[in-house]
DNA sequence: AAAGCAAAAATTGTCGACAATATTGACAAA
DNA sequence: TTTGTCAATATTGTCGACAATTTTTGCTTT
């Protein structure tokens, strides 16, 4: 059974991978808080590479929206605000509907088999109350169905770029794996409609599984 | 009247910023050819700068999938195929209605009025058969669009990431500013659609016209 | 001649130093 | 006390050199 997004993409080779891959953890994850400015000397010092290497690794953090940069000011940490939360999910809405319509076109029988296998794991811990186990196994689906598009940039812009923002805003407001079993059966209706090859149908059951989403993250920040 | 997208941002500061737009500009129009090595010594040499500042340009556009990356190995400019513009299109079509959507419900008035000016500017040189103006102008009504929404996420991805490709495949398949007659009119319907505040019927004629514009231009490549 | 291997060359990755710019702090004038 | 100016400090931007890796080249062996 394999959880875990990060561990589908290549292992990290270079120093300046391992850093960025580091900093976007502490980002994500809020050991460094939102709003900090990022010293590049201090950050070399503390990861122990060179500040070539912090700048490459705060360029890719630029590029995934997670820190902002000025010229010859420097990179923050975005901040999170229930505005950019909402924009966030407006975004997240569109392409992942998107993705769900492209993936009940697209995905291989084996593929859509397999998705409903990942359910029933998913439906097995949520009896157990395995808390943990219930977010990696939401966003194991949500990034099946989109690997699943076979549209390479909807693919790049969703997991290189939205999602570790969305995984940002979870974990920093105290909400990770929400809502879970109302979700489950939702999941279980978005796979159904893929599998039957019903791409409209998928894409609007995917958009208010999002939307569904949103108005409970928002009603916990009001 | 304005035209011309790039006077909107920040002048370029750094030696970096200036470089990046060269070399996107000399990607975007094909005089580094699609699917060319880009040697850093090389590009130092050619650009008159560090090799530093080559690397932290063809960071950002990668960051932009104008170029491929390889660790240890190399950039190389990305190849444009069929399936890569279909896939593009795809991406455009849903983004870019969502974007006429939230402008309906986000542009101010004036906004509004300003855009209804552009249509009718855009009305007077395609009268003139002025080609160079109608692919700008083209370029400027989308655009506002995009920014009429007012979601930054959407903003960066088609503005950052999206558009310079669309450029380039329109550029490089000698197909600037084609259908213009009839995409006049479409663009037209859209703006009625934004200043009645109809979002749904702004995002289905946007769909529609991105979707025109693709499927004229697979006639033009097979 | 073809395939495999090893040295050589070229290219990318990383580093520390210097230059350019922004920020801070002290001091003077109102 | 507040404001403005200027020097001092700190930070980012750029550079050239070295290290690590890949690619090429030339030789050996079959």
């Amino acid at each position: 059974m394999v959880y875990f997004v990060e561990n589908r993409q290549p292992a990290p080779i270079t120093s300046t991978d391992k850093t960025f891959l580091l900093l976007r953890k502490d980002i994500v994850e809020g050991h460094i808080v939102s709003g900090t400015k990022l010293s590049e000397t201090e950050l070399s010092t503390k990861y122990g590479v060179s500040r070539a290497v912090i700048r490459e690794a705060i360029n890719r953090l630029e590029a995934c929206h997670l820190v902002e940069r000025k010229a010859n000011v420097g990179a923050r940490v975005v901040s999170l605000t229930p505005e950019g939360l909402i924009e966030l999910y407006q975004v997240r809405e569109s392409l992942e509907g998107m993705a769900a319509r492209l993936a009940a076109q697209n995905m291989t029988d084996e593929e859509i088999s397999k998705l409903e296998g990942l359910l029933q794991d998913h439906f097995e811990e949520v009896k157990q109350g395995d808390s943990y186990y219930q977010e990696a196994g939401d966003v194991d689906f949500h990034y099946r169905i989109i690997l699943g598009s076979k549209n390479s940039h909807l693919i790049s812009i969703l997991t290189e770029g939205i999602y570790h923002l969305v995984r940002m805003y979870r974990v920093q407001l105290g909400m990770a794996g929400p809502r879970v079993s109302t979700a489950f059966d939702e999941h279980k209706h978005i796979v159904q409609a893929i599998a039957n090859r019903d791409g409209e149908l998928a894409e609007m059951l995917m958009r208010r599984h999002i939307l569904y989403s949103k108005n409970n993250i928002e009603k916990k920040l009001t």
